[in-house]
DNA sequence: TGCTGCATGTAACTAGTTACATGATTGT
DNA sequence: ACAATCATGTAACTAGTTACATGCAGCA
């Protein structure tokens, strides 16, 4: 799905600004994916340009002034058609994977280095999932919810065949050869 | 990790042509990501003006002209030297998940079209893994085969993940609603 | 006659990233 | 004194995609 798409998602349900759009979006996908304010800003520019949102400038005494930005008739269109399209296949670039490939060429050490490396950043991703946890079962739709323990279960499959290609490495002797 | 670094470790087995490591690719990463022409021969070029590479034009009849890349001693160092960079954490962005994030905007029957939808692109992974399989137990290395034992896990576990979601969506009757 | 495979390449485009620039307020 | 939070935005860059252009050989 396009940021564009993910932003009027968000607007549908309420009124929003740049940096609260980028709040949301850590909140429901950070755990597995990032959206920078370098690319939030100039798509919500060409979405004011093209008619599917309206802002309008917040006066903030105390804090910096803010835009609103508000979803139109035709943002809410786009929204459905695009939520009705046809999914494409993912591509599931895992840069562990393309690494275990040309593990022939590296050192055990390092064949073992990079593992453990990797396992520790699937472990930060588990973090947030637990960090969020709370406060998504407290305020999310069923939808929501069910795309959260979704997103859980996908992260415990990726760490548990991690831990066991470890494992094989291991027992293989490979990671010693 | 990246092109530059793909084709490197592609070219530390045997000599290739743009058209070989295309291939190549499809056999080895197919199943969960993609690469075309329009970005490995511009990256060849630039590969080659880095002196990573040489190539060698050989002339053919009965078939068009090829370019055979050879990587270099410089070519060698940048692979181990991308080899052994710290792992960072992918984005794995599930359109499917995104979608059902913002399930609550679409019809019931709209929903279980899509479910339906993304389970049949999912299979179509499962066909090119079939595909590949026996030709992959012949000919890989073992950490190749390891590789792409952990793909076909993985792609196991996206699908048993999508299909009980996709009940747990009927339980609850939330794609009747 | 038309499709598939072999083979290389360019041009225009899409979608994002990081780093920078600004600046007040609130908490440690 | 220093960092974090709120808040918006630009510029330069990275990494890729799709569509197009070319052209011969072999098969059905």
């Amino acid at each position: 799905m396009d940021i564009q798409t993910m932003i009027l998602g968000f607007l549908m349900n309420q009124d929003m600004t740049g940096y609260d759009i980028r709040q949301k979006f850590d909140m429901s996908f950070g755990f597995f994916s990032g959206l920078s304010y370098g690319s939030i800003y100039p798509a919500l520019k060409k979405m004011e340009a093209a008619g599917l949102i309206t802002s309008q400038l917040m006066i903030q005494e105390g804090a910096p002034n803010k835009k609103l930005c508000t979803i139109t008739d035709k943002g809410r269109e786009a929204f459905h058609e695009a939520m009705r399209a046809p999914l494409g296949l993912d591509k599931y670039r895992n840069s562990f994977m393309a690494r275990l490939f040309f593990f022939a060429h590296l050192e055990p050490y390092e064949r073992r280095e990079l593992a453990v490396n990797y396992m520790n950043s699937l472990d930060k991703m588990f973090e947030k999932l637990r960090e969020y946890e709370p406060v998504i079962r407290a305020y999310a739709d069923p939808f929501e919810l069910l795309c959260f323990e979704c997103g859980l279960r996908f992260a415990e499959d990726v760490m548990s065949n991690m831990q066991d290609t470890v494992k094989a490495l291991e027992e293989s002797g490979l990671d010693k050869t």
